[in-house]
RNA sequence: GCCCAGGUGGCGGAAUUGGUAGACGCGCUAGUUUGAGGGGCUAGUCGGGUAAAACCGGUGCAGGUUCGAUUCCUGUCCUGGGCACCA
């Protein structure tokens, strides 16, 4: 085809032509299939917030890439698409604008689902899932009754932010800063009965896990240890002359217990009213109470470390010796005994609160190598060697914490212990779009359990937003008044709805039978396509996404009804698209770009081409509006290069592309295979995607440089054959131009099904190859000649050339240094 | 404060095992085609130096190991992220 017969490139034209052949032809629709091997891709759960823009595209490109590279290489490739739909903003959004959070909800899908599908990504999409509807939550409440019949389910009294003036209940993100986001009222501490998943029940497992995850990023997997919080320790008494009870504290540093010179107690433990009952410190202690009471234990961490004497002693087990008790604002009573040994000398926090309430100080334990050390302006809160401490003076710390706590578990007054900052995880929300909590109270029988052929619970339309007044479905009476499923009469359902990470935790399960209604999935299902085997997303779903689907994924192993106990065999946290001003990209900074307006004025395939080029995956980068008009020109120039020569193309490849026009052709060879083996590498390994559209870049830079001084160059097969393997790499990254070229090349097969090019060997081998000359180290010019040349025959050629010379030119060579087939360094004084 | 990741041209970034630093792209400059449009093509583009070369310097900073260091080691500064009374 002569130049001006070429028609120009229009992706406005081209993207949606193909994306509705590929769904007439059922392309991306996948199921079983015990011939081939199964590749589970997921990006994570997007939330239904109605807009996406570069960033989502950027993210969901990549896994796309990776979807079709594997196919291509041969693997049946499950890559589908949902959306996390239950959630807060969809009722706040209904409080502001009067829309149902449904309605807002569906129509935000709708548009997200259109964007989804005009970025070309090859999503299956009969199997999409929106986990607010009735046939989803239906098996979310399946599951919460199957957590409950284990077990793992329970109700109990917990705190909650509570907003006085709105009577409402507010999330942590509301009430930030101890304040409702609504109306600035200091917000209260209230206990409501609450339901709860034993996550803590399955620490150990959790932790242990993730030695057996090589796929995972170090750094998200040393967050869950933290979050996890395991740590081993002692937990003994003291008692307490005069009463009864005795005071439990838990230690890791059972080594300085001879340092204890008092014992701090939470505001809220147990034994404080007895402690203090009776006492002339009493009002002191109320007052001191009522003051830390309101705030929320994050303000409290947030605060100096007040305090005040209770009036009450504590013998010390081992020295008996008299032990003041203080109550305390540090202390926390939800981890361990709420109670601990105050050791300032070898403890930060006790340290501090010692200062300042003048409290002693006793040293207990030595540097190694100064057994006189005494603590003054610091503490000293390594390991070292005991001192002060009875008989076991001289041990050191990691020795005293084994003797001590032989010595106190003999006398029966301690026990070794182990402690998680994990808590168990709070299900319940008191609010209105979520899942229903499928339970009912019952007058005679508690707490039933819905039968589950009574699922799903389904979630009244019709409910106030008025966003006062506790959770709205409280005030829905058709909802709430129910019968007992047990004896039959009156009962009230539960309001609470549930977590949505809850309904986050076991979605990737459920796109294997998306749509049965039989169970959440089939056994065969999840055997041949569980667990995930490469899932991309977000660093900020670091502890709380991954570990609650980490915990369900364990539960459903031990239920039987999964392969393996880890959900995701690698993952991927992808970098963020910054705005053009490299700021974040948000609406309050106005630097947004969106997918629709990007894709009318450049198509998305120069869209996914740029985005994939700009940066490794894992790291930011900025936007850049000429970036993308760079991949435009890019696809033009391989647009009109493969037309020039479609002509050629559409005959058959001659048998074995061999070099027919000497080493111009070998010398194209060597380009075409050496990047289809680098982005064969890179895609299925690091993905670093930016360094094989670089390749693709220098391929089609080849190609036009050899198309310019080769006027038959479509009679070469090397060039014949490097056209092509632009078309199939390019494929995974433009899929639209790649697919229109390969059929106006003539082809019938679409490109995304046909093979992943090979790399011939014998064609990366060359006659000649470049080796570096240096000088003392340094880069003194190039020589070429064959693979496998000798070190004297390198040499030889090396100081022909002049730059060489010149460097050597009365110098003694002292010495060579020759790496075979790549440089010479030649040492000389 | 503690832990982790990262500092390379005007910009995004390459250099995967120590071996030509700056691939590829953007931007810019000059030329060209010109009926203009964020058009096509050619050449150049780390700094100094030169007519062009040679040559000198250069990967946050200061040292070290090595024939040779963006790469390894020590110290230090900066940036980003995570954790932060968990006893």
């Amino acid at each position: 085809m002569s130049e001006a017969h070429i028609p120009p490139y229009e992706p406005q034209a081209i993207e949606p032509k193909w994306q509705r052949i590929w769904e007439e032809r059922r392309q991306n629709e996948i199921g079983e299939d015990p011939a081939r091997p199964k590749f589970y891709l997921l990006e994570m759960l997007p939330y239904a917030s109605g807009d996406l823009h570069v960033g989502h595209a950027r993210n969901y490109t990549l896994g796309d890439v990776v979807g079709r590279f594997r196919r291509m290489r041969g693997a049946n490739v499950m890559h589908p698409m949902g959306f996390d739909a239950f959630g807060l903003p969809a009722e706040a959004a209904a409080i502001q604008h009067g829309t149902h959070p449904q309605d807002w909800t569906e129509s935000n899908i709708a548009n997200m689902i259109r964007q989804l599908r005009r970025l070309g990504v090859a999503y299956d999409w009969t199997r999409v899932i929106d986990t607010s509807a009735p046939e989803y939550y239906r098996w979310t409440q399946w599951l919460f009754l199957l957590m409950y019949r284990r077990g793992l389910a329970y109700k109990k009294e917990a705190p909650v932010n509570w907003c006085p003036k709105d009577q409402t209940i507010l999330a942590n993100e509301q009430a930030e800063g101890g304040v409702c986001w609504r109306c600035g009222t200091r917000v209260e501490q209230r206990l409501v009965n609450q339901w709860f998943f034993r996550t803590t029940d399955y620490a150990d497992r959790l932790l242990e896990g993730l030695d057996r995850l090589p796929g995972w990023p170090e750094r998200i997997k040393t967050m869950q240890r933290n979050w996890i919080g395991r740590s081993e320790g002692v937990t003994f008494s003291f008692e307490i002359p005069g009463a009864t009870e005795t005071i439990s504290t838990f230690t890791t540093r059972l080594d300085t217990v001879y340092g204890v010179t008092f014992i701090a107690i939470a505001i809220d433990h147990p034994l404080l009213e007895q402690l203090i009952a009776g006492k002339p410190e009493e009002a002191k202690v109320r007052e001191f109470i009522a003051g830390v009471a309101d705030k929320t234990e994050l303000e409290r961490t947030q605060m100096e470390k007040l305090g005040v004497f209770s009036g009450a002693h504590a013998k010390h087990p081992l020295t008996g010796e008299r032990v003041p008790i203080w109550v305390t604002n540090y202390v926390i009573s939800s981890y361990g005994t709420g109670a601990v040994m105050g050791v300032p000398a070898h403890d930060e926090r006790d340290f501090d609160f010692a200062r300042k309430h003048r409290l002693d100080i006793a040293t207990v334990v030595t540097p190694p190598g100064d057994p006189g050390f005494v603590v003054h302006d610091a503490p000293y809160i390594d390991d070292g060697v005991l001192v002060n401490s009875a008989e076991f003076d001289g041990l050191t710390s990691e020795q005293a914490r084994s003797t001590i706590a032989e010595e106190l578990i003999e006398r029966g007054i301690g026990e070794t212990t182990v402690n998680y900052k994990l808590r168990d995880w709070l299900i319940s929300r008191q609010r209105y779009w979520g899942a229903p909590i499928p339970f009912v109270n019952c007058p005679n029988d508690g707490l039933v359990p819905v039968p589950e052929d009574q699922l799903p619970v389904l979630l009244p339309y019709d409910a106030p937003f008025t966003g006062a007044q506790g959770s709205p479905l409280d005030n829905v009476p058709s909802f709430v008044n129910t019968t007992c499923p047990q004896c039959g009469g009156p009962a009230k359902r539960e309001t609470d709805t549930m977590d949505t990470f809850m309904c986050s935790s076991w979605y990737f399960l459920r796109y294997l039978n998306a749509h049965d209604d039989k169970a959440p999935w089939e056994q065969e299902a999840a055997w041949y396509w569980a667990p995930v085997d490469h899932y991309i997303g977000g660093a900020e779903h670091a502890v709380m996404h991954l570990m609650y689907a980490r915990f369900f994924y364990k539960v459903l192993n031990d239920a039987g009804m999964v392969p393996k106990d880890e959900p995701f065999t690698r993952l991927f946290n992808q970098g963020f698209v910054l705005g053009e001003n490299h700021e974040k990209m948000s609406k309050s900074r106005g630097n947004v770009i969106g997918i629709d307006e990007t894709a009318d004025r450049y198509g998305v395939d120069a869209l996914r081409l740029f985005e994939m080029s700009a940066g490794p995956p894992g790291t930011d980068y900025p936007w850049s509006t000429t970036g993308i008009a760079g991949a435009t020109r890019a696809l033009n120039r391989i647009w009109r290069l493969t037309l020039r020569h479609a002509e050629a193309l559409r005959r058959p490849p001659k048998a074995g592309a061999a070099s027919s026009n000497g080493s111009a052709d070998a010398e194209l060879r060597y380009g075409v295979h050496s990047k289809i083996k680098q982005v064969t590498e890179e895609i299925g390994d690091r993905m670093h995607m930016n360094t094989c559209v670089s390749a693709i870049m220098t391929l089609l830079n080849d190609l036009e440089a050899y198309a310019a001084s080769h006027d038959d160059a479509s009679a070469s097969p090397a060039f014949v054959e490097g056209l092509r393997t632009l078309l199939l790499i390019l494929a995974p990254f433009a899929p639209h131009i790649a697919e229109e070229l390969w059929e106006r090349m003539g082809q019938v097969r679409s490109i995304h099904l046909e093979a992943w090019p090979a790399y011939d060997e014998a064609a990366l081998s060359r006659t000649v190859i470049p080796f570096v000359i240096q000088v003392n180290g340094k880069h003194r010019g190039t020589i070429e000649a064959a693979p496998g040349s000798s070190e004297d025959a390198v040499f030889e050629k090396a100081r022909a050339v002049a730059t060489v010379n010149a460097q050597l030119d009365g110098k003694t060579i002292r010495k060579r240094i020759f790496v075979p087939d790549r440089l010479l360094n030649i040492v000389v004084g």
